[in-house]
DNA sequence: GGCCGCCAAATTGTCGACAGTTTTTGTCCC
DNA sequence: GGGACAAAAACTGTCGACAATTTGGCGGCC
């Protein structure tokens, strides 16, 4: 397998690191995972994914901390590492911190909007509403609230933020490869919530964001069924 | 789904991994900057500190990165390493992070809460009421925040706080080595908090647990002077 | 004195190797 | 067929080495 040419991340906040190995075995991974060629509870060791990237171990060890990292492979208590296998409880668990920290997020981002973000947001929205599958509806949706995230500008909500987006958009493709279809009026709900979202970060009501925020978060989560 | 015995340590680990050097090393480190003896911005490289504890840079390498995780090092682009400089924008950003993960953790820990939750939790208050030194205190209280946060056996959410624990701790660090003395009555008043804390999650009340945790972190917060 | 380029030292990213364990396989016996 | 047991394979943790960069210092030049 070639490695993932990995365009360079959208968020301009991050500070771009310069391109390595262990990055881009991160992201090839990061990849296989998310899209379900390797199997949750399959197991990932070191040795058969250097081999197969042609890579020594070393960065192969970095990337799989770093996956571990974005909880999307676990460690056990002698050091082998395996795909993670998220139950219904962890969803619940992932959707919770989500409306957590979106909330807040939102609240800190009424508070210091800008037009460029606004921009973006809109861009996003576009986008959605000419998409046509599930995935690309999906992985838009995670880039708007992404969006949101950095525009509260704080850095360690946004890293938390991270630290179970990816998990999100596992259990989002474990979903979409059951179903098939897009259902039209989720994605006008969403497009419909996001607008009113944009609009609410717009008018600078800290409370109202974060309310709204984590209503839709959490109406969100309950439109999609959560039982695996 | 098993919870933890709460038999064993304290501050433990979801999983207890085998002793191995990388984990010392992140502990001797995190010692060293929690404790000002490496002081913020200075550089941290891995050749001097493999010299210096006698062990290859490999486990060096992987504690900086626990560390990174842990916010207590920040890596530039080119991959060099130094210890965090906290700016007051920083401790608002964590302690703002901190409110939220704390206040949805009481109300995840007020409709589970054990006898062997509040058994730990009257142990710990117990020993603040005789603690002496400002150092002790702060540990404490970390402590004691640190077994609701267990409490609400939400992973995710205890992952989530573990990311900025570490930093809390640096920060009163260098408050403390401003200062010296313990205020008696800021020690009267937490006690008296943690007391009624631990009232309101053992009358399972949610949503007081949930209002209550954010005033208590909030007006802590702003006991402490957060001007850097 | 201050700026510029050059050389030496330091540092990171990556590699291949080895020892100690853990897991798997194969075999023999019941 | 199933279980105990031993050999074999696989894996992790750690080490030392090397090349490519980056940093720091030094002398020269304006």
């Amino acid at each position: 397998m070639s490695l993932v040419p990995s365009s360079k991340r959208s968020s301009s906040r991050s500070v771009a690191r310069r391109q390595t190995l262990a990055l881009s075995i991160t992201e090839a991974l990061r990849q296989e995972i998310v899209s379900g060629v390797r199997s949750p509870g399959s197991k990932v060791s070191e040795p058969s994914i250097a081999g197969s990237q042609n890579v020594s171990r070393a960065p192969v060890r970095e990337a799989l901390r770093q996956l571990e990292r974005e909880g999307l492979v676990v460690f056990d208590a002698v050091g082998r590492c395996r795909v993670v296998e998220l139950t219904s409880d962890d969803v619940e668990d992932i959707c919770g911190l989500r409306v957590s920290l979106e909330s807040t997020a939102a609240s800190h981002a009424a508070a210091r909007f800008s037009d460029a973000t606004q921009r973006v947001l809109h861009d996003n929205l576009e986008q959605m509403e000419s998409a046509t599958t599930l995935d690309e509806v999906s992985m838009l949706d995670l880039a708007f609230h992404g969006e949101v995230m950095e525009a509260s500008g704080r850095r360690r909500l946004i890293a938390a933020w991270r630290a179970i987006e990816p998990q999100l958009r596992l259990w989002l493709g474990t979903l979409q490869r059951r179903r098939e279809a897009i259902s039209a009026d989720v994605l006008a709900s969403t497009v419909a919530a996001h607008r009113q979202l944009i609009e609410v970060l717009a008018s600078g009501d800290r409370t109202r964001a974060r309310e709204f925020a984590a209503f839709h978060v959490a109406s969100w989560v309950d439109g999609n069924d959560t039982t695996m």
